[in-house]
DNA sequence: TATGGACCCTGTAGCAACTACAGGGTCAAG
DNA sequence: CTTGACCCTGTAGTTGCTACAGGGTCCATA
């Protein structure tokens, strides 16, 4: 049973994804419903599997549920401008921004606390008081 | 109603937490049961409300709740030797640094994406394209 | 033809760490 | 005695999956 018919199971392999990823994303309507065989199996073609490898890419760069449904959504309307694209993908780079800066941010405050552990006891353990505030 | 009692609002606005958090804190454990008021408030003591800031602290810093639930077990046994704080500590900051590393990779990919915008149309999208694995 | 194992189906519950109600009760002030 | 701010319980929602349980289907092999 294969002429050009794709298993959920081949789909989910070619994109790197589980089984249940699959039928979550068709849940939540980021994959078309595909139709089924004889024996109720989903039935996939090349177009399903394309796009769930641009959903998982773009999962993997990130971008929310949203993000990616947004981006779909403008992936069919080829002849738009392609603002919007960019400016989904320069929110998204921004995001990613604030969160370096705020890891960063603590990553400093972390080893701030671990270097003034002087190997005593917890009573007077420095990263307890640093944890401790007033 | 307070000769050093507090109430969980109050309980709350101290270490910046809503009100419900304070409740599903104690729902899982992390803080204590306090006693109840003739109304069935709530009665909270100073040790509840250190407790509880230590809790905040040490999410801010990124914590996991069972983090939080091991480092307060090891502010019990005050005699101990504070090497299980430090090894939960630097194991923390290790996971913050590989966050940091992914973030930087996905940044980077992500402005060579967005570098790559031409400003047309959306089926000439660079961005879309970067988006589509073969 | 029977059977075993790999695959598929639906539906539901779980994860982290809260947050947000709904539908009530309590308390203090005016 | 009413108003409004606060408190109570219990449950469901958030994000993005993942993991069952309890079945059905398909195909190769004995």
């Amino acid at each position: 049973m294969n002429n050009g018919v794709l298993t959920i199971g081949v789909l989910a392999k070619a994109a790197d994804t589980k089984v249940e990823t699959v039928r979550y994303y068709e849940r939540i309507g980021l994959l078309p419903i595909p139709a089924r065989t004889a024996g109720n199996y989903r039935a996939y073609c090349e177009d399903h599997s394309r796009r769930l490898r641009f959903i998982r890419r773009s999962r993997d760069l990130g971008f929310s549920i949203e993000q990616v449904r947004a981006l779909l959504g403008l992936a069919d309307q080829r002849d738009r401008d392609c603002g919007a694209v960019d400016s989904i993908a320069k929110e998204h780079l921004a995001e990613v921004e604030r969160k370096i800066a705020d890891l960063n941010a603590l990553q400093a405050e972390l080893r701030k606390v671990i270097g003034q552990c002087r190997r005593g006891s917890i009573a007077e353990c420095r990263i307890m008081d640093a944890l401790s505030p007033v």
